[in-house]
DNA sequence: ACCTGAACACCGTTCAAGT
DNA sequence: ACCTGAACACCGTTCAAGT
């Protein structure tokens, strides 16, 4: 029929899934009905994403998980990872954070929290998918460093970073698991909650 | 054809579910595989889970979550809750355990990843799900006990048994996610690394 | 009550074809 | 390079029918 330059991208295929995610939940995405929704015949899709659904699930994953994405500039010079999902933007020279290392772990537990709350659809795809990416390459880095700076040293610093990345992930699960029912949290309440047990973690870690 | 009183149960259903999803993955249940496995048409599981697949990922999350599970016994009183999946024992009297409470604390913890960890192929099916069931409410039971003996008063108290929770349940998902990476740990140091952030986390709580 | 078998709408994916 | 359209094997679910 009619040529269709419907002028796809990974990135807009990989946001108009989020869409459907948020809107009819995991189960809802479908390839026919994101294609729909880009205007596109499903098949189209195949061509940004060779090998299927599965290949969009990681590449949904690496976004969802990467805080810096921008849209589809540096094309053509091969994946350096398996699936990056969409380009990364250079580390915008991360001006040097001088608060004590508390606050900073701080920050960055809540930005975590937050974004994995916006995506909170896409959660179980992270269950079974830790994509390699820059980002988190440099939050490994500012976890480290601020470990380190709170006095803990040799094994205790990967051991802190996993505990501090499980509570993060486990309080959104657990948020989003009992949403809706009875006697469920309202936000405000469910962000009190996990203040409660971060500064909880980070004052046990540090002790 | 030839008729086929297969003695289906619904705890018969959910545990091949599991033992499916255990080696194709949750993606790999499809009522026809299941039905196969049960050498049953996949229609026949109908009759045992009248509202499909949703309900039966209903009483596999109940059944993964609930620690006492037993046979399909006490059949026809109507359920008292939603899907509890399979029935439950009596409460076996629960000996009182006279340990101080973040070993009693602990105990639970473990025994509760464990068991996340068992089933951590339906792991994604618990994002989404949080059975009401009777081994729920004695968890609850344990932990008000536990962190009421801990020094912990009003709000602070469901504060921690939600740290807890989000703790072991996201302990459970990182290191699933990041299994069969190329530096992630071995079992015995993934179960270290578990150990050292309670310990963190209780300490932080009670502190 | 418990299970079968055909049917329907939908799905992921392949492949040849169009521009 | 980018997208279409038909085709295939598979899926969840309904429904009438068997015992």
């Amino acid at each position: 029929m009619s040529r269709n330059y419907a002028g796809l991208s990974r990135e807009r295929i990989i946001i108009e899934a989020l869409h459907i995610i948020a809107g009819r939940g995991l189960g809802g995405l479908s390839m026919r009905r994101l294609g729909d929704a880009l205007d596109v015949e499903a098949m189209a899709i195949y061509h940004h994403f060779p090998r299927g659904k599965e290949q969009l699930f990681n590449a949904i994953a690496a976004y969802v998980t990467t805080a810096r994405v921008v849209s589809g500039l540096t094309e053509g010079q091969g994946p350096p990872e398996e699936e990056p999902g969409s380009e990364e933007a250079p580390a915008e020279a991360a001006e040097a954070d001088d608060r004590p290392w508390d606050e900073r772990l701080t920050t960055w537990a809540e930005a975590y929290r937050a974004r994995l709350l916006t995506y909170s659809g896409a959660l179980s795809l992270l269950m079974h998918r830790a994509p390699h990416t820059l980002g988190e390459e440099d939050t490994r880095a500012l976890l480290h460093t601020a470990f380190t700076e709170a006095g803990l040293a040799g094994t205790d610093v990967p051991r802190a970073c996993d505990a501090l990345h499980s509570y993060c992930l486990g309080s959104v699960a657990h948020q989003v698991r009992h949403r809706g029912q009875e006697d469920s949290p309202e936000e405000a309440e469910a962000l009190a909650r996990f203040r409660f047990g971060l500064r909880a973690l980070l004052g046990g870690l540090s002790g």
